[in-house]
DNA sequence: CTGCACGCCGATGCGCACGTCCACGGTGGT
DNA sequence: ACCACCGTGGACGTGCGCATCGGCGTGCAG
């Protein structure tokens, strides 16, 4: 009853469960992130994986579980990075740019993962929902803190500013890879973190001469 | 060929030709909006507008161009009320200010149609794609084309800053929509062009005297 | 008054994709 | 070398939703 301690790897065949997880999370992801949650058949993740239907259904017990799976390491991931950036400096003109680079480093390096965040064709659901929302919320609401400390707006404004800044990282950042990445990354980082620093740089004074 | 010039408002059963049909635009529109597309069915539209299915599908050939027809209306309507902001003034601050307000009227005016535009659960489908690229690439380009007068800037980095500012708009105004609009339209419209205004206000200089 | 034509409705076909069963082949133990 | 076992794979049932066909009530002309 103790798992199999099984350490070599019966290649092809038979794989020890952790790697044949893994292996359908890697197919899942691919098949998902190409055609979409609805035009995604379990068929052919299955087949991208190369086994067969029963055992992606022993794995997982449902086409929306794999998908929240994925989904959920996604979010994750894009959130402690938000963080991770955040608190990586106190120069806040340096937090700017690292946040920034964040979605960017985000989009181009995982290509794949992305476009479940932020082009999801499965709203409707609220698991889904809820998941993806999170990811705007709660890295909204990290940059919020900061900017409600050094500002002094009311949280109501700062929660607003705070996610029209992430709101332009994960707009800016498809767009640049849409763009076929004509500029480098850090060309367009620097772009776009020098918008929104200027922009959030003197807010405490909400009219500025001229 | 010429269209019937009925007047009167035969109501209940039968309807003229063109009310028929906007009574189907209204009906779909609602349902499509509430439960995205997929999960929007043929039957719940046609019941939402009082008629049976075979009269939907003698006003549209199909469930995609129904859907399409909705988008294209929408779509179109955001990228005049933009180019008529642009247009507005040449006062480039109010410009910012008239481009974000356009932004967030569509969304607090007509809570239906914007999920259509922003939040559309059919992207794998290319006529949708495209239509709704449009909308931001259109709307960039027009507001790039500003910016590059104003700023001397290359085209591909105006259009990305332009392509920020309008995600921007755009996440900020769902956002705030989402918060149960917390600030008035006002405030929220002039925090977030400001924050615009400030970011792009002096950006032919790379650095600006602190 | 009666026959006709028109357009709407309920009921149906069809295809697709999720989620499960029966027969096979390889593997390890004796 | 034989056998028992377990995981694999192809084939299947089922439910759903898009898209379409025969009956019917209504209004009009003769």
């Amino acid at each position: 009853m103790s798992d199999t301690p099984i350490q070599d790897r019966p290649r092809g065949g038979r794989l020890p469960r952790s790697a044949r997880r893994a292996q359908l999370f890697d197919a899942a992801l691919e098949v998902f992130v190409a055609n979409g949650y609805h035009a995604a058949a379990m068929d052919d993740i299955a087949e991208r994986a190369g086994v067969s239907k029963p055992v992606l259904y022993q794995h997982f017990p449902g086409k929306l579980e794999l998908y929240l799976a994925l989904l959920d390491t996604s979010c994750d991931q894009v959130i402690e990075s938000v963080r991770a950036a955040l608190a990586s400096t106190e120069d806040n003109k340096e937090r700017v740019r690292a946040t920034m680079d964040v979605f960017f480093s985000y989009v181009n390096d995982s290509q794949a993962a992305f476009r479940l965040v932020f082009e999801s064709d499965v709203m409707n659901e609220p698991a889904v929902r809820s998941r993806v929302d999170r990811v705007t919320s709660e890295t909204a609401s990290a940059v919020a803190e900061v900017i409600a400390e050094d500002t002094g707006l009311a949280p109501v404004a700062s929660e607003l500013l705070a996610t029209s800044l992430v709101g332009m990282g994960q707009v800016a950042a498809r767009s640049w890879l849409d763009n076929g990445s004509a500029l480098t990354k850090d060309e367009a980082v620097a772009l776009v973190s020098g918008l929104s620093w200027r922009g959030i740089r003197g807010f405490p004074r909400t009219d500025d001469p001229s």
